[in-house]
DNA sequence: CACCATGTTCCTTG
DNA sequence: CCAAGGAACATGGT
């Protein structure tokens, strides 16, 4: 479910949830997704401690916690790989098949589900660290972006996806940004001109702010029974029927272009589907 | 059965 | 050493 506007919807739904409760217990299920930390040691961590803060940095979550008999707070890092979901429910509700990790709280349960268990929550932050501006922060620049570029000869569909140049775009909205500037998927990213830079820039971050306010608009079902809590990932979620609509290119292959008609195409660059209009995006 | 899937990381290749 | 490409991870949908 996740890229960057995911992610910051969830985190505005979470951050209120969960802010002033206490996790009483701790239930791993599938040790896998809070590698490298051991049940023990997470446990061991996380009991007592309450929330304080939920925050996103790419399509990483960050929870602030602040342990029973100290001021010092440490951090705990989620990541929703590609199927994960995360959700406070009623203490009893029934859980989930792939519930991967369960918070008992002092209020209602946080679960993590993650069919695939691609996803993680653990206290290790190294991959934080690696990340690279914010896509819709002020330290990501047309300057900053071009020095970047310079220096790589990927196609840029592939090149936006390295989350150390610009954290937080994926799949679907790196296609779909493209689109909007016109540039093709494959030009090489050292071989865009400036003006398309600066389009590039200007697009991307376009494309998260509306999915970001398309997903605001959302009800989530905090039962987490429902496909569709409120979560607007692609392909389903209730209440968000149209949302592939709302996509011009990405899952399009084959259909007439918004702007000419022309069919969309599908390739595949380095391993993963990019979609994109032979016609409008040439540059 | 075949192929596809919103992501990250690790290993190999050049 | 570095950049780039591909596979692995795991499960389900079509």
């Amino acid at each position: 479910m996740p890229e960057l506007p995911e992610v910051e919807v969830l985190v505005r739904h979470l951050g209120p949830a969960l802010r002033g409760r206490r996790i009483k217990a701790v239930e791993v299920r599938r040790s896998r997704v809070i590698e490298p930390d051991s049940p023990a040691d997470l446990a061991e961590r996380l009991t007592g401690a309450r929330f304080r803060e939920v925050r996103r940095q790419g399509k990483f979550l960050l929870f602030d916690l602040r342990p029973v008999h100290s001021r010092l707070g440490f951090t705990l890092l989620g990541h929703l790989g590609m199927t994960g979901r995360m959700y406070v429910q009623p203490a009893r509700a029934a859980l989930p098949k792939h519930a991967a990790v369960v918070l008992r709280l002092d209020r209602g349960q946080f679960v993590f589900e993650d069919t695939r268990y691609f996803g993680r929550l653990t206290l290790d932050l190294s991959s934080v660290a690696a990340l690279g501006p914010e896509a819709l922060g002020a330290e990501f620049t047309p300057d900053q972006f071009a020095a970047d570029l310079k220096r790589s000869a990927q196609p840029i569909k592939v090149k936006l996806l390295d989350q150390s140049l610009v954290a937080g775009v994926g799949n679907i909205y790196a296609s779909e940004a493209l689109f909007r500037a016109g540039i093709s998927p494959k030009r090489r990213a050292n071989r865009l001109t400036r003006n398309q830079i600066v389009r590039l820039h200007a697009t991307l971050r376009e494309v998260l702010g509306e999915a970001i306010r398309y997903g605001s608009t959302l009800p989530l079902d905090w039962s987490g029974r429902r496909k569709g809590d409120g979560l607007f990932y692609y392909g389903s979620a209730d209440g968000a029927v149209g949302y592939d609509e709302r996509l011009r290119v990405y899952d399009h292959a084959g259909e007439a272009c918004p702007k000419c008609a022309t069919p969309i195409r599908r390739i595949v660059q380095a391993t993963r589907s990019t979609f994109y209009c032979p016609q409008c995006q040439r540059g």
